[in-house]
DNA sequence: AACGAACTCAACCGCGCTAAA
DNA sequence: TTTTAGCGCGGTTGAGTTCGT
């Protein structure tokens, strides 16, 4: 491997031996000091900086990289040195070739995310996101050069196919991404659940990758736009494993939430965002020639790379803690049956469109051009052909498609009425909802979220209600007072579906998308107990599965405890609750150590999960869940 | 055995974000 | 409010390795 022979240390040495060795190594080039400071090495790193770097870290900890060098004399950059330690030096690592396992899921992955490598190595333990990418990159020449898809071309096939079975979404596309907007809520998270299926021995059936997800980054990555290249040439050498899809057997049971909402034929606005990128492949003429039939015709650039910009479908900026993967997470608890398309629709639903109604995309994706609607148009006319001659049978789309879905209802008023004129998305409430309604052609006369719950809750009030009377008036105050919010991507639920109450199941879900860290805290959650995290920054958190009151029987709310670990604004601590929105009295700051409880009920009408707002006063009522 | 192409992967670089000063 | 340091991420590079001819 590269650099073997660099790292001929043998041992540890003294420090002071250690630091001239690094000096005297020769090997590395030295940084020009550039404010009269000592040379910083480049290069290779030796096993006796790698000492030197891992008594560092024994002795202060992660963090701080900068101050590696002041303090342990180590001739690196603080960038460096987290580097090294991030990919080769720390515990838990896992070396060696990935699993199979590990290759189904990257690829999975990579069809949910994008190239967002760190999400994807948070989603591997002991993996980090440069052996990912890596490797990612690797199987993308592979592939190339054997002139195979990216993915399989039946999910490809079979998603196209069924984008002509379902109802449009009209101009909602979900890839009009707010690339800028902080408040974004990463489709990602929803997705996890059902990516981690394929890895979970309890899974009995290995879906494989979605359709639609797998369709949506064929068409929307913009680095490696799957349909592969039609210079298929032939392959001098093709190393590695052969099992390009592993895990696949070629039969790939899909939906296609995502194409259905563009039914409309792959409008242009749809196409564009399905990865204007598609465009980018040299030569325009050949374009046309492409069928996504065939699944020719990569788009990679000349130079055999692909495009750097980002998947528009993905454009996702999540602001995080350090941890790396916060949406681990909360995103999975009662996800069993989330559908990930879905959800991706949802997740882009909620990113809506810029007031010109063109896609904020079509602003910033260097792709965009008219040549897209040739080819989407093209696209189209052949799998429309295709799809004529198929069984339109092949109608798999689920009740709960984002006609439906969309109903999820933005809870206006209540943004509204918290004061908060805008939704974490950087939209005002108001333009949210409309946008909701005009996209499901649902009216207003739907219930918001928060109506639609303290309906509910008020309806369907059982006599046994656990709840003490002073419980639920105070409950109700709460509740009806406008502090309720809605989870804006909130369909992770199919419609129809219904959550799986099975704690064990959930929590070794948890567990495996928290990775070996703190999947042993969480394989341990059981309802009430609380787990600490600090990296969330959640303080504590504990999932409570159970019959809410005013909720029909069959349906389960789940209740998640947190503390602030410190003073957080409003808006800051919706991010870190993430894909719940919960609503905090303007100018409210959520203090260090209080303790907050989030209540989510999956509505058996609608499918949604909604979350509501709790505060102290409630939570400590609410202690007996 | 030699050569060269392909492959792998460690490391670097630039950019952007966040928090603190 | 602005500046700056720290950090993380994604893209790229290039040296070493592997393999086919």
């Amino acid at each position: 491997m590269g650099h073997t022979k660099n790292e001929r240390g043998n041992g540890i040495f003294p420090k002071d031996q250690m630091i001239s060795s690094l000096i005297d190594d020769g090997d590395g080039d030295f940084e020009a000091p550039t404010d009269g400071g000592v040379a910083l090495k480049k290069g290779p790193w030796t096993t006796a900086e790698d000492a030197i770097l891992i008594d560092y870290v024994k002795k202060h900890g992660e963090g701080n990289w900068n101050a590696v060098q002041k303090h342990s004399g180590l001739l690196r950059c603080g960038k460096s040195c987290r580097l090294r330690w991030a990919n080769h030096l720390r515990p838990n690592l896992k070396k060696g070739a990935f699993t199979q396992e590990e290759e189904q899921l990257i690829i999975e992955l990579h069809a949910k995310m994008g190239n967002k490598w760190a999400r994807m190595a948070a989603h591997l333990p002991g993996r980090t996101d440069n052996e990912i990418k890596n490797y990612w990159n690797t199987r993308i020449k592979r592939r190339q050069r054997a002139g195979l898809p990216l993915y399989p071309p039946e999910v490809c096939m079979q998603a196209l196919q069924e984008s002509h079975n379902t109802s449009a979404v009209g101009d909602k596309e979900p890839h009009d991404t707010l690339q800028n907007d902080s408040y974004e809520i990463p489709d990602v998270v929803f997705d996890n659940l059902k990516a981690n299926q394929n890895v979970l021995p309890y899974v009995p059936e290995l879906p494989g990758i979605s359709a639609s997800s797998m369709l949506m980054k064929d068409l929307g990555t913009s680095q490696y736009y799957s349909f592969m290249s039609p210079t298929i040439y032939c392959q001098k050498r093709l190393r590695g494993p052969t099992t390009i899809f592993p895990g696949y057997t070629g039969t790939v049971k899909s939906e296609c939430p995502l194409f259905e909402q563009f039914e409309d034929g792959m409008s242009n606005k749809a196409a564009q965002s399905f990865g204007a990128p598609f465009l980018v492949g040299p030569d325009p003429a050949a374009k046309n020639s492409q069928s996504f039939g065939v699944f020719q015709g990569s788009h990679s650039l000349p130079n055999g790379n692909f495009s750097a910009s980002e998947p528009t479908l993905e454009a996702v900026k999540l602001e995080l803690p350090s941890f790396q993967d916060p949406e681990t997470d909360f995103s999975s608890w009662g996800t069993l049956s989330c559908s990930p398309p879905l959800l991706e629709s949802v997740d882009a639903f909620i990113q809506s469109p810029p007031p010109s109604g063109g896609l904020e995309s079509d602003s910033l994706s260097p792709h965009n051009s008219g040549l897209l609607d040739a080819v989407f148009h093209e696209a189209k006319t052949l799998s429309s052909t295709k799809n004529h001659a198929s069984d339109k049978s092949s109608n798999s789309s689920t009740p709960g498609d984002i006609t439906e879905s969309s109903d999820f209802n933005i809870c206006k008023t209540a943004w509204e009425n918290c004061g908060e004129p805008f939704s974490p998305l950087g939209h005002s409430a108001s333009s949210l909802f409309s946008e909701c309604i005009s996209a499901s052609g649902s009216s207003s006369d739907e219930p918001s979220s928060g109506e639609t719950f303290t309906e509910s809750h008020r309806k369907s009030e059982p006599a046994d209600n656990v709840f003490t009377p002073e419980i639920q008036k105070e409950a109700r105050i709460q509740l009806d007072t406008g502090h309720c919010d809605t989870l804006l991507a909130s369909d992770w639920l199919e419609q129809g579906s219904h959550y799986d109450p099975d704690q064990t199941f959930m929590a070794d879900t948890i567990a495996t998308l928290l990775g070996d860290d703190l999947s042993s805290e969480y394989k341990n959650i059981a309802a009430g107990t609380s787990i600490s995290s600090p990296e969330w920054g959640l303080g504590s958190c504990a999932w409570n599965n159970m019959p809410f009151h005013g909720i029909p029987n069959n349906d389960v709310a789940q209740i998640l405890h947190f503390t602030c670990p410190r003073n957080r604004q409003p808006a800051r601590f919706r991010l870190w609750i993430r894909y719940f929105v919960i609503q905090v009295e303007p100018n409210t700051c959520l203090d260090k150590n209080k303790k907050f409880c989030a209540v989510s009920r999956l509505d058996p009408l609608i499918g949604v999960p909604r979350i509501y707002w709790v505060n102290e006063a409630v939570y400590d009522a609410l202690q007996w869940l």
